[in-house]
Formats: C-alpha cells, structure tokens, sequence
DNA sequence: ATTATCTATAGATCTATAGATAATGC
DNA sequence: ATTATCTATAGATCTATAGATAATGC
C-alpha cells in the first residue's frame, strides 16, 4: 500500500482532514462560507485554505455552488433520515419530538464546524438547491406533524384551552428552537463548549415539549427519547 | 415650498420610500443585503435599485460597510431602549421579559424589511460593527437577567426541581426565540402575514414564559405585559 | 456659490477555462 | 496512458476616486 497516488504532486503538504481532495475542499469551504459567506468567499481563498492551486477546485466541483450544494445536502440528509423511522414509529408523539429535537441539536453543536450556519445564507434561499429544499421542507413538515400531536397527547390533561392560532404557532416554533441551536453556537462558541452539546440538546428539546404546554417533569420523556434514538440507530 | 431642490436633477423619478437619499439607498440596501447578502450584493445594485449611479452612494456613505453599519444599528436602538427601561420596572419578572419578547418579535416581523436577518450575514459578526455589537450585548444580558428572575419566581409555585444546568440553558433560550421571528418571516413570509404579527409575537412570548418553567394561563400576563409596554411609550 | 448628481476610470479583484507538467501504473 | 496538479489568462466584475455638469439660491 503506497502513500503516494498517481498525478504531479502538490507543492504544499496536506493539512486538512478528509481522505479525499473533495472532502478538504469541502472542510475548507464549509469553514470559509460559515465565517465570510458564499459570494464573500473566493474559490482563489479556499484553495489556499486546503493548500492547492485556485483552478485545481476545478478538477472536483464545476462551480463554486456545487460545494455549497454539496455541504446544504449533507447536514440536513441524516436529521430527515431520522425523522422518516420516527414518523412511522410507534411511540406518543412527545418521544418523538422529543427525539428529533434533541438529535438535531446535538448533530448542530457537535459537528466539526457549525453547519446549519449555512442555511441563513442567503444564497441558501434562492432555490437553486432542490435537493436541499425538498428535504429541508420535508424535515419542517414533520416536525409540524408531531407538534401538533404533541399537543394533541397533553391538550387533555391540561387546564387552560388553547385556540386555534395558538395551536398553529405553537407547533411551528419546535422546528425553529432546533436553530437556536446553531445561533447560540455562533453567538457563543465558549458557552457551548462550556456546558456540552448533550446536555444544551437537552435543554432545547425541554423548552420545546414546555413550548407546547407539556408542564411536570420531563425525566420519562428524555429517557424513552434516547431509547428511540438507540433503537434506530442500529 | 418648491418641490424641486438644488443639485443636478436624477436621470429617472424617485422610486424609493425615504424623505432622503440616504434613507432611499437605505431601503434599497435592507432589501438587497437580506435577500443576497452583503458581499453578493455590488454597490452598482443598490444605484440601480435606487435610480442613481454607482459613484453617487459615495457622496451620502464613505464605504459599503457604513451602509450595513446603519442598519445594524437602528434594528437593535429601540429594542435597547425599552430593555433600559424594563430593567428598571417594578413590575414582576415574568411580565417584563414577556414584554421584551413580545415587543422585539412584533417589531421584527411588521418592518418593512426583514432587517433581522441582517444579524445572521456572516459578515455582521465580525466585531466591525461596535456600536451595534454592544447594544445587541446588551440586549442579550437584559434578556438572561429577566430570564433568570422568571425562573426564580415561578420556581417556588414548581413540582420539579432545575440543575444549575437547567437553569443556565433555558435563561439562554428567550433571547434567541425572538430570533425564531426572523427565520419563520424569512422561512415561510405568507404565514407571516395571514396570522399577523401581533398574534405571533404572542406566540413566542408564550413560548419563551412555558419553556421558563410557568405553566397556567398566561392571559394575565399577557395583559399586564401590554400595560407595560404602554406606559413606557408613553 | 453651493449642491446633487453625472461620466469616466484606475486598480484590484473573481470565476472558469486552456493547456502544460510531474507523478504513477501498465 | 492516466491522473492530479500546476501556470497562465480572458473577460467580467467591483469599490472607490476624480472631476464635469446641471440645478438652486444669493
């Protein structure tokens, strides 16, 4: 087993994780498009970054969009894979949002690089990534999906009616705490850090059960959550 | 009072909202800078959206980024100033931070723009903009001081008991819900719209006072929080 | 005279392509 | 022969500056 492959060689020695020139590219880009932003950051920026030539990207990805498309689809492919066994599982529905929320989160906070910063790109949003598109909303639908089964569950043991407006917001904010994940990971890298990716998933998943009125001690629901979440993953 | 001032007169008719040229470059820049970004978003563009040539901006800012700087800066003002005075409110907790919730939410989603989304550019984070890193400090501790106070009077009247852990997340947690407002108006702006921005707001102050650990009705504070905030615009 | 705008442009980018070069592998 | 990299560059930007011009106001 050689560790030299076939083609001129680079001038500059490695130094980014990932066994191939595409996943440094990728590293390098995903740090870059996080800190500067996609049109703030040029391909000549990147190369130097991974220690390769501005054109060199070229042989990899066509356009300097096919990396952004590349790192949008990959963070958002395991959380919607997780969502499509809990959406067919059998638990009550606050388990399983619970789950989502809490493995979303984690996934946010623990990856090497915050990520789900590039969804607020606004180069993002211009729908020129379907693939990222469909299963971003697809992801938002279920999410929505078990809220409001949630709400469902706990609307009878619970004292105050809510209204249909209520309802309807309520179960659009969980999706939406999931990011708060990655803002507070912007914002303060140090506390993340500070209180660890497990227990401030755990503490997002809380407020978004509390959000949706489920009051009383949560210990049950963490527990069966990360059940799920072991059941699946094997 | 003539119409008409001195200076050579635009090639084409004004088309922007704003008694100034700085407040039509203003506009057109919030709109450009949020839905393509800073750096993808040329000088040339913002002329073009004005009716102006490119050089002409440089007779009203000295760069691009003093452009961005303003805005920045006059989303974060009024939110500071009523956190300033709620700080110094006698009122309960619960209701002080659920008037900052429901004030800054409100606010966010009925702008023109959606100047929020302006916080998640990349390049709004790089400590080049002082004044409104300050003030958005500021904000950011107002918020985790009420949060905290919240915790401690709802604390009593609880059947479980918080870790300091607990705590310290979910006192991190309001702040970053008004930033929900942001990304459902830039997600999904026809919700936006048919729900309202008033029932919204409501909304996720609801949301921030549950994940805080207060279960019950809110319609009381809800009140009290609108009373509040009356007195101090007043 | 003062002002707001315009025209023109320098110098520095930036993306993507064309084609040369220096390895391995048959 | 195949491959990964390199060098070089065309053509299209982009920011900011210099200086001309067409109004008002004294």
């Amino acid at each position: 087993m050689s560790t030299s492959r076939p083609g001129r060689p680079r001038r500059v020695e490695r130094r980014r994780p990932g066994d191939t020139p595409e996943e440094e590219i990728l590293d390098a880009a995903a740090e870059l498009f996080i800190t500067r932003g996609f049109a703030g950051t040029s391909t000549r920026l990147i190369a130097t970054a991974v220690g390769i030539q501005q054109s060199t990207i070229y042989h990899y990805f066509s356009t300097k969009e096919e990396i952004l498309d590349n790192l949008l689809t990959r963070t958002v492919v395991a959380p919607a894979r997780l969502a499509e066994s809990l959406m067919r599982d059998p638990e009550r529905a606050a388990v399983r949002l619970y789950a989502m929320v809490w493995f979303d989160c984690r996934q946010l906070l623990a990856a090497q690089w915050n990520l789900g910063a590039l969804f607020n790109l606004p180069e993002s949003t211009r729908t020129k990534f379907p693939r990222f598109d469909e299963r971003r909303e697809y992801l938002r639908d279920c999410y929505r999906a078990l809220s409001l089964a949630t709400r469902s569950e706990s609307s009878t043991s619970d004292s105050a009616q809510w209204s249909a407006t209520e309802v309807d917001i309520a179960a659009a904010l969980p999706f939406h705490f999931v990011e708060a994940a990655i803002q507070i990971r912007s914002d303060s890298p140090g506390r993340v850090e500070r209180i660890g990716a497990d227990d401030l998933a755990t503490g997002i998943a809380d407020a978004a059960l509390r959000a949706l009125g489920h009051s009383g001690d949560l210990t049950p629901v963490r527990k069966a959550a990360r059940q799920v979440i072991r059941q699946i993953e094997d």
